[in-house]
DNA sequence: GGTTAACTTAACTGCCGGGTCAAGTTGGTA
DNA sequence: TACCAACTTGACCCGGCAGTTAAGTTAACC
């Protein structure tokens, strides 16, 4: 994974593209052209492909940094909470709110990478961290019966297309919306 | 808008480019290319420039068999019921089954094509008959407070898009993932 | 300061889809 | 049946983006 050290120049434009591509993804998500991201990195498209292989292992090297930091932090404060129904309304809460933070997130979530390593990681402890939630909540009695991962997953994917469709939401109405949909996870 | 009658062949191929555009607007969308509906119809693209003059007018030609028909009568139905809680209802479960039949209908919802002015007109017939039904349940007290128009605008674009890129979903599922919108809806 | 492997890049190919037009073809008419 | 306006179309140009490579540049070590 390490090989030899790279030179000094190489390792100065690796740099560079990192945080070109932080920055842009952040923006427009993980699909920016790379020769956007290149030209905002002051390097050619081709330095890209030299140093990152392409799109999956850019992906790879920032997805860290972008969101499988915060998505690890969520899912370990959900997983700390004692109280079922608690646990499941802070876990929704803060992806909620890394969506809104963060387009990359629904790249992610949507899986449009399938190459890159490190989103598949990301996706399955994502997948077994809601399982384990639901599951809780659905033993503890606190949750609407009948409702799945796959209708969280749905819901999810629903509200970071939507978002990036109709371009930033007013935060109000944003939460407002959260809190409405988790008003329809509770037992009625 | 009627012009001189086309000559026979032209019309023809009139009728051929509407089913083929009908047909592959219902199974990929307004943004289907036009070279693949030109190869089902049997003509050549350019043939569509000339009688529809480009993606907007045939749109225009079509969205009504499309999609504006039935949203008219979802409107006209959802305007009859007297139950204000039930004309939403009605309402809402009548567009979703509609989106989940017709995947232009959320191009049509997203305005993607603000050119074409069947569109127009349908957006706005739709967004004074979700104001008109918001405003009569808000009244009547039997909807929970704080829902807008918008948020149901934005429920409605999520759904759509989340339907589109995650592909069919079982109708159970969908139609489970409705109700539980619905309740959210409600006076708690 | 000369050598060379590491590195960068301009310039290319290829695919896709929108949009246009000169050149041919054909339906209708007299 | 001969003419011509109406009609169709292959072949083109364009922009955008992915991905590759031959040729040139430069950091690092002697």
């Amino acid at each position: 994974m390490v090989g030899p050290p790279l030179r000094a120049d190489a390792a100065r434009n690796v740099a560079q593209i990192r945080a070109a591509a932080i920055a842009a993804f952040r923006g427009r998500g993980l699909s920016t052209p790379l020769e956007e991201i290149a030209a905002a990195a002051g390097v050619s498209k081709a330095t890209i492909y030299n140093r990152f292989g392409g799109r999956d292992g850019l992906i790879d090297a920032v997805i860290g940094e972008l969101v499988a930091a915060e998505m690890h932090t969520i899912m370990g404060r959900a997983r700390a909470v004692d109280d079922p129904w608690q646990a499941i309304a802070t876990y929704v809460g803060d992806r909620r709110d890394l969506q809104y933070r963060e387009p990359a997130f629904t790249d992610a979530l949507l899986m449009t990478y399938p190459n890159s390593a490190q989103l598949v990681a990301l996706a399955n402890a994502a997948t077994d961290t809601t399982v384990h939630l639901l599951r809780r909540g659905h033993d503890a009695g606190v949750l609407r019966p009948g409702f799945t991962a796959a209708d969280l997953y749905y819901a999810d994917i629903a509200n970071g297309l939507a978002l990036r469709a109709l371009g930033p939401q007013p935060r109000e109405d944003y939460d407002r919306r959260t809190r409405f949909f988790l008003d329809s996870l509770g037992r009625q």
